[in-house]
DNA sequence: ATACCAATCAACAGTGTGTTGAGTGGAATC
DNA sequence: GATTCCACTCAACACACTGTTGATTGGTAT
């Protein structure tokens, strides 16, 4: 059902998101101008509205496109299943897989999560996190049992620490392995949840 | 020494920043144009430009300043001190003042940090605060003794929950008073370090 | 052949930018 | 008391970016 023309407008917007996103390494998201895109895109200007009502919108497109991606390697990891694993010192393939999706989309994250760039990529990704993820792990298991901190506290302080351990990886040009990474990422987790 | 002229100087100044503060409440910092803001401050044009190259110079400025004050706030408190209490006990006076101090400027902060806004204010206080206190916090300490996780990946993951914290303060409207979430804090720190 | 469709092109009014040069009024200096 | 100084005002400037429009091109499907 993909006719020819479906092609030509993927072709157009592929062409808009990759010169977008090379430009998002020069500059802020605000000094890039919808003519900066379309001039290195070698499109006309006029069509970069054909696809997108502004640049806001593009970004918005391409975040939630990384969003929603992660979120299906995401629901395929079981709080109980990943400390289960982890008690008898396996890592969970599924946990790797994620920092694998990361890794293959590193470039975008960092982009996205840079300090010049991004207007709430990070705050959408920390709630993201929350909601998919941190939520089922701490209602499934007896987390943080010993502490006497309201669940929404305990809740983004342990996301917000999940995510500081991503933004090393990209900060450090993604260095370790997936693997690793999920290695490090257990650690952590198994060693908050010990006590 | 403070002339007539340095105290007009000042009160411009104000004026800026606070009709910048509080249109960036209503919107993106992107949407705020110096038009905006010279309005709402009910001064020319023109003389913003005598003080501000442009209002990424202006947002620049207040960011700076807000962190420089922080500074004063965070080189009192002693990491081996706030842990020798927290083993009896008692949270350090100096560890409320930071609260305190996020809580006086909670607008700042909110604004700052929203999702609309910033273009790096978080990721700039999140390297105050490994700068000024993370790091000095695990050289002075056995910390995370038991794990084997790199020094700059348990940096960014304690710091990030730290801001984690902090964030949802904020988002929470503050609910919480300054002596709280400084036991907050102590008790998460604390149970982080006893292992 | 003809109707369709993505993309092109040129032109549009509107808005914001940063800068300039002349002018205002109060404060400091002589 | 005249003059200089200074922050600020005001109007105007060229320039850049925006989002939209209507006409056009060149392949594709009917």
């Amino acid at each position: 059902m993909a006719s020819i023309y479906d092609e030509m407008v993927e072709k157009t917007k592929e062409k808009i998101q990759q010169s977008f996103l090379q430009l998002l390494k020069e500059k802020n998201f605000m000094k890039v101008s919808v003519r900066d895109i379309t001039e290195a895109a070698e499109i006309n200007r006029g069509t970069f509205y054909l696809h997108y009502l502004d640049k806001y919108d593009l970004l918005d497109q391409m975040e939630e496109r990384l969003l929603s991606d992660l979120e299906k390697h995401l629901e395929r990891l079981q709080p109980d299943v990943l400390l289960e694993e982890a008690e008898k010192g396996n890592i969970s393939m599924h946990a790797v897989e994620v920092f694998r999706y990361i890794q293959l989309n590193a470039e975008r994250f960092q982009v996205f999560l840079g300090e010049n760039n991004h207007i709430g990529f990070h705050k959408r990704l920390k709630q993201f996190f929350v909601e998919h993820f941190m939520d089922k792990m701490m209602k499934n298991e007896n987390f943080f049992k010993g502490v006497a901190v309201p669940q929404d506290y305990l809740s983004s302080f342990a996301t917000s620490a999940f995510l500081g351990l991503i933004e090393q990886w990209l900060e450090n040009g993604l260095a370790e392995t997936p693997s690793e990474m999920a290695e490090m990422y257990i650690q952590i987790i198994f060693f908050i949840k010990n006590l």
